[in-house]
DNA sequence: ACCTGAACACCGTTCAAGT
DNA sequence: ACCTGAACACCGTTCAAGT
């Protein structure tokens, strides 16, 4: 149900995610929908929580790689769904989901070797970049733009990240990772 | 009639902005409001453009305090409307009170040195960095985060954006800046 | 346990009519 | 030029009733 709202959104635009419109796509009537889901608010949160259950879990890899495929499935998410994508930006990672997509990119920082005590913060602030980015091809913000320059501007953010993080690492140069990191198996 | 839009919205939320609610806090009835917009969409669009006339003009200073300052007013646009605010990331950069917000950036950029060749996708990304923080703060993803804490993250937001300009920009150390920058007075 | 019909208050929008 | 009353289609939500 939760996934034929999502379609409905997808297909039509968020305006037309009708209780109606979600019920006719399950051949049913719409006071129907109220045994699953408390009122449209709830269902719409519902949607959004679906939409988080598409970013996959990080491949293997180097921290900066493992990023970049977070940052780039994000972005893929966003361009399937991009009216309820930015509807991430009210939601806390209050769910399990969200908590998970948040801890992944905390892992990342962690293994880049961020100090402990930044590490909460520098997950905000390139969570925050990426979604911003995302949220903002999605809604709209770029259509005078061409693919092509929305896919270079999205591989200059993830270079300026990248080298953010560099900056907050303890690791200079290519030494191994400092004692609070896990020991290399 | 847009303020009475906008001020609805900041009292009550987005979705109290209602052709009937804003009619009343006019003496006017619902109707009355086609006379001065196409529809409801049209309504939010001027709303929209109206938050966007708060953003002062960036004062006179070094490229870095121009770029902190106007930084420091979006985010506290957000604040003083965060219903509205997050529309920001659905509309380009269209109408001239949006450009001129735009041109801002750019000629802050512009003073700092950053390569002429880069300098169209540096606005978007340091653009798409504050206004992805704003729209975040204004949704509500940070609330179950202190005043402080958010205060300290939009500070680090500020520095990291001002190295990564230092590292777009021709000029190294405390040279005078290249022959492409206006002369100084 | 799940679904429906009828009903209610509300919303966006139109159109002809009023001043 | 600007506003209104009446009307229409549509929407979210409730509640008692049906299987």
């Amino acid at each position: 149900m939760l996934a034929a709202g999502l379609a409905v959104a997808d297909e039509k635009g968020l305006d037309a995610v009708t209780m109606g419109a979600v019920a006719t796509r399950l051949n049913v009537t719409p006071m129907a929908l109220y045994r699953h889901v408390a009122d449209k608010a709830d269902l719409l949160d519902g949607i959004v929580e679906l939409l988080l259950t598409e970013f996959p879990p990080p491949p293997a890899g180097s921290w900066a790689d493992q990023l970049a495929a977070m940052a780039v499935a994000i972005r893929a998410s966003a361009q399937r769904h991009p009216s309820v994508f930015p509807l991430l930006l009210q939601r806390p990672a209050t769910t399990s989901r969200a908590r998970l997509a948040r801890d992944s990119v905390y892992s990342a920082l962690q293994e880049a070797g961020v100090d402990v005590a930044r590490i909460e913060q520098a997950e905000r602030l390139v969570s925050t970049a990426i979604l911003g980015f995302a949220a903002s091809e999605a809604a709209g913000r770029f259509r005078n733009h061409s693919r092509r320059q929305l896919d270079a501007d999205f591989a200059a953010l993830q270079g300026l990240l990248r080298r953010f993080i560099e900056s907050e690492s303890r690791i200079v140069g290519n030494e191994r990772p400092a004692a609070t990191t896990p020991p290399a198996p």
